[in-house]
DNA sequence: CTGTTAGCGCGTTCAT
DNA sequence: ATGAACGCGCTAACAG
């Protein structure tokens, strides 16, 4: 009676039980380690269930105590080097806590980011943390949902107005930032951006283009803003010619476009490990390199950026980190914590190598 | 009676029934989509449903039902760009038939892939995927155990000898001696080889390699069986001061030893994106450069190693058809078929860029 | 300390 | 076509 038609079968607490001879209660609370047994009965249901292999059902044991110990993730992309970082994190801290993570890939697209959702409410997940490609109020009603149904829920790497939810993000814009104040110290005025707001024409002014970056995900948009920031500052008035407008697609000729301008850019700030790689293929195609002719600076180090030659300095961001707090957050609030949300901003760090030139002293390259 | 006194709750198929007015059955039959139930009463059901803002609860239909429509993974880690390739590869097959994946890392530690293991049955899961860091058939006590529940498991990047199971797996052998024979082809003999087995001495002879080479992980193991046989194919006796035995994080030290020896490599296969950056890290060191001093070829293309300058001759794995082959075939398996088991061995690409020189008129570097 | 009982939400007979 | 009743494996509440 022990065994069924099927060849795949678990033994449940009922048949433990019966082995060990004692109730099913007794069984299921030495099993599941709650109330208590008497040493004598308790030994024989361990041993029953050795000699049985048995193995807890987690969905019966989650109908009851409707806890799933699961947290989903919705992210842009899991093969994107800055998301599988974060992923690893969050993994690693659930993991401690006998926790499993769920990750769904949206590339960026809402409609998938809908429907990730609601795998998640159906999977019946204890958490959610989500990189969300939404940009208005009105683009998150599948956020509102997950919260409706009492399902806490922290926004990774990007912030959404209006919605105010534990988040844990990047410090974009004081990044950006600094890494164009770097330039400028080291004498470059002439400083482009890649990857700049979409924008389907060629635009006319900046305010064009800041009116784009609205429609930007908070991340870009913040480092955009940044990037603005410490040009004003620094008198220098920023130009639509050296901000790239296109898809990324053809970002990399875009920068090509700037390098062949008559006043061409000294200095390139890139927004991605895509996008120093576009323009380090520009550079090539224009028989170009840097620091002499441009300098360089990127988002997200990675280990071959070491071993460029030069290497390149890089903005890298704690990825591992970002994974672990947004658990550890969404985590609290699982345990019922209900104080007002907070923004956790972690800083990143300026690894200063070599694809900077000074050029206070220097003339223009000759065309 | 609609409501309860937690603010997490969903409303279930009685109460749309309820709402809608007709049986819990006719509810449940349309919203499932199975039986047949009059276009009236179906409407009504749909109304309501849309109204309570209803979404059923996968725990109780995978309760009854006995399918998660889930399959789970098991792999060395996440944030690595291969397994994360691999693993976009796995989740857009799983989405395309509503399936969800659940990933696992494990970094190589058998014990952690065993409670892996634990997990995704005790979750149910109704296939896995797993890369194992098992070597011994008597490792496997784990996928044996999964396999007695009757969950089908594929092996992915690996197969264990001894272990009859589906694999996807990529042409490990093949591949580095195809490598080898381009160096061989332009005029290289001294070829260095890293990361070589794991030795905790240094090996005396490449016998002992050999042995060593029976603990690695089967797509290490099988690579450095290409490289011997390449070399042996051409008459070149393999020694072992060309191939790395330390561990990984020493494994770039071990390179500058053999560059600054009396003899030096003049080509290096690095087996790994890591091990290609720990080379090129080592001859930056050693003030050395490729293609001039050190030819080179690495496993693992990725987008920056066509920027390198000169770009990088790299292995390309197809990790995105990787992931897809092994989710169709275990998918196949959920749904009963018992055939024989296969190996489907997936073959590379080899990208000829420019790290490799033609040394077969030149006279060695002098020292 | 223990056994019995009642659900969790759903899919599925079995009558009607 | 439809509704009532049962059971999946488990935890929880209740008696003893």
């Amino acid at each position: 009676m022990s065994d069924r038609s099927r060849s795949n079968w678990s033994p449940t607490v009922a048949e433990v039980a019966a082995e060990a001879g004692v109730g099913k209660a007794t069984a299921a609370r030495t099993l599941g380690n709650y109330g208590s047994v008497s040493p004598s009965s308790r030994a024989r249901v361990l041993a029953a269930a050795e000699k049985l292999r048995y193995r807890p059902n987690g969905l019966a044991r989650s109908m009851t105590t409707g806890i799933t110990q699961t947290i989903g993730v919705i992210l842009a992309d899991i093969s994107n080097p800055f998301f599988a970082g974060v992923m690893r994190g969050i993994a690693d801290t659930c993991e401690a806590i006998d926790y499993t993570a769920i990750a769904l890939s949206t590339d960026e697209r809402l409609p998938a980011e809908r429907s990730a959702m609601d795998v998640l409410i159906d999977k019946q997940v204890d958490g959610i943390i989500i990189a969300s490609a939404a940009v208005r109020a009105d683009d998150v009603s599948h956020i509102q949902d997950a919260l409706d149904r009492g399902i806490p829920v922290v926004l990774l790497d990007r912030t959404i107005r209006g919605l105010s939810l534990d988040s844990v993000i990047i410090d974009n814009r004081e990044s950006a930032r600094r890494a164009v104040e770097h330039f400028i110290a080291n004498g470059h005025r002439r400083i482009a951006f890649t990857w700049g707001p979409r924008s389907a024409t060629r635009p006319d002014s900046i305010k064009d283009l800041l009116d784009m970056n609205e429609l930007s995900l908070w991340s870009d948009a913040e480092r955009f803003r940044g990037y603005i920031e410490a040009l004003e500052q620094a008198g220098i008035e920023p130009v639509t010619e050296l901000v790239t407008h296109g898809p990324r697609s053809v970002a990399a000729q875009d920068v090509g476009e700037m390098l062949r301008l008559v006043d061409p850019p000294t200095a390139v700030l890139a927004t991605e490990t895509e996008a120093m790689v576009g323009t380090l293929r520009a550079l090539r195609l224009n028989k170009l390199s840097y620091p002499r002719d441009v300098s360089l600076i990127g988002f997200d180090d990675s280990p071959w950026a070491d071993v460029m030659d030069p290497p390149l300095s890089m903005i890298a961001q704690p990825m591992a980190q970002l994974g672990r707090d947004a658990t550890e957050r969404v985590l609290r609030r699982i345990e019922g914590f209900a104080g007002v949300p907070v923004v956790d901003t972690i800083p990143t760090q300026f690894i200063e190598r070599g694809s900077v030139s000074d050029v206070t002293q220097r003339t223009p390259r000759p065309r």
